[in-house]
DNA sequence: GGCGGCGTTGACAACGTTGTCTATGATCCT
DNA sequence: AGGATCATAGACAACGTTGTCAACGCCGCC
């Protein structure tokens, strides 16, 4: 800026009149200032405008992994609100990983973010608070903060949508269904357990529930035993969109009645289709950024808590 | 840092060489401004000490879509690289749109980003001179820059894989096959097509090449209308991984040999399992990050150029 | 003709950090 | 004892930007 200032005969200020179109600038002195710009290939630094203003124009986004398309489409929701915002989107991945989503909370603090969206690995997030209480906001998307932090949040109704599951089985004369769902350590999984213990009532049988997370060797074992049972389960539901992938994996080709948590592409060609309870991954990203903007905007109402409604979707692997 | 320095009772350089570890300060002193900084929760303004250094310890990513599940793999290991690096990463999407690729760059430019990755969606990238004169590296991946730029380009081995398709099918003694490929203004689509043409020889028709964006009518005309050929094809080959679910679906259930460009999840759980030319997002990610940290570490040599393999699947979709 | 107002421009400080240089004691060596 | 060395600490400028305030010349008005 400097230079350009030099390049066109003005003061620094004058440059940054016109860099930010304030009124002001005779319209001669201005084309000069542009030229000048033009020629130097210039471009303003928003790190040293952001220490002079307070504000970076830029939102941190904390998933679990951009490499799992529910979290893809979470992302592309968020950069899109974030683009109307006129935001840029700082994304790292926690891996399940509590210390790993901590450190990357901090990092996108010192970078003085404008806000967080958090989709939580850990179950304790008072970590946080002096970051809110120095006023950047926050939001949790899937999962709930920790006890203690009361911020915005948005999850789909994982209870509701495990018992439209188990009564969409039970309507097909189901009375025997398994639950294999991920490590109870993660939020959705533990309400999509309540959700089908209640659902199911005194038919609730715990050696018909697997949790742990999707790998295949594990999941083929847990399935395996249950298949193995006096009284094995004459229907399947998996806790998430990987956990079904996994099963249909483990039944390498065999076929049982199955509903799976999440919908996933792919879903309706497979033969017969998967019949999911679907969320929405979007919509989850979509309302999680309206919340932050609407905090960043101002708004110091107590925090919300949205809860997006999921439904069925049958597609054949129940009945075929 | 000031309130820290005068609850410690020091100067702000002592709380400096505290937070950054520098040697020279009493055991005492130090215990006491890590005291005052755990108690006002203080945490480093990233922003002012890259104004003062000069490095971000920010990469930007510029790709086409992070919802596609081919580009999440990609950014994942763009991600891990970065993060092995101590950098976090920018990211947005382009859309395919070459002047929000351009504004993506620009803004990244402009927050001061050390390196960039990009996934180019235009064809002229002179925009970028000004950057790299400047001294920030850039990475093209997955397709080339435009003409007059060098920098450091990783691409698949577009050509070669479409040619291993076709021998493929050849060897099953197909001599009808038609192409689907993604709109001609991708460069992978275009190389691709080159293959297949190459590979095929004198038994190119073009009435049996379709170039479109993956949206299900267009798809499904075009393929209508060759199977409505006299002398009609007797398998396909679809160019990335999103044409071929989409030809997939426009089958709707009917089957037809076939080979497409790009792994997917659950190719083999389709029945049958489709056969594909797969090529390693990951990988792509990350040679692409090894470079522009090799630049970022002061690399000056000439651009590389690098191509990866490709290896075709067979899972049951040629010969079942 | 002097005076207030307007349009245009610039000087300067401040944002939060770090590199350089200097100041203050204490310690050591001769 | 006196000077040199060392460990520790602070003062200050600078990074690139913007907000505040002041200065300049020109106009019309009383």
């Amino acid at each position: 800026m400097k230079d350009v200032a030099r390049a066109a005969g003005v003061a620094l200020k004058t440059v940054s009149r016109v860099v930010n179109g304030e009124p002001g600038v005779n319209e001669v002195t201005a084309g000069r200032v542009r030229e000048a710009i033009e020629r130097l290939g210039y471009s303003r630094n928003e790190g040293a405008r952001m220490l002079r203003r307070g504000r970076t124009a830029t939102i941190g986004l904390v998933i679990e992994d951009v490499g799992d398309p529910f979290y893809a489409g979470l992302s592309r929701a968020v950069e899109d609100a974030a683009l109307r915002h006129g935001c840029l989107l700082l994304s790292g991945s926690s891996g399940e990983d509590p210390a790993r989503e901590r450190d990357l909370v901090r990092e996108f603090c010192s970078r003085r973010v404008d806000g967080l969206i958090i989709v939580p690995a850990g179950g304790d997030h008072t970590y946080l608070r002096p970051e809110l209480d120095a006023g950047t906001p926050a939001v949790f998307a899937d999962r709930p903060p920790g006890p203690g932090v009361a911020v915005d949040t948005v999850v789909c109704d994982n209870a509701g949508g495990a018992a439209l599951a188990v009564e969409h089985l039970r309507q097909h004369g189901h009375r025997r269904i398994a639950f294999l769902g991920d490590s109870p350590a993660i939020f959705t999984a533990t309400e999509r357990l309540r959700g089908y213990r209640e659902a199911l009532g005194p038919l609730f049988d715990r050696r018909l529930v697997s949790m742990r997370a999707p790998v295949l060797e594990g999941v083929r074992a847990d399935l395996e035993s249950m298949l193995a049972l006096e009284d094995p389960p004459t229907a399947l539901f998996t806790g998430n969109g990987r956990l079904t992938v996994t099963v249909l994996r483990a039944l390498a080709g065999r076929w049982m009645p199955l509903v799976g948590f999440d919908d996933f592409e792919l879903a309706d060609l497979l033969t017969p289709g998967v019949t999911v309870v679907a969320q929405d991954p979007v919509g989850l990203g979509r309302v999680a950024a309206e919340l932050l903007f609407r905090r960043i905007g101002g708004d110091t109402g107590p925090a919300e808590h949205v809860e997006l409604p999921v439904r069925l979707i049958p597609r054949g692997s129940v009945a075929r």
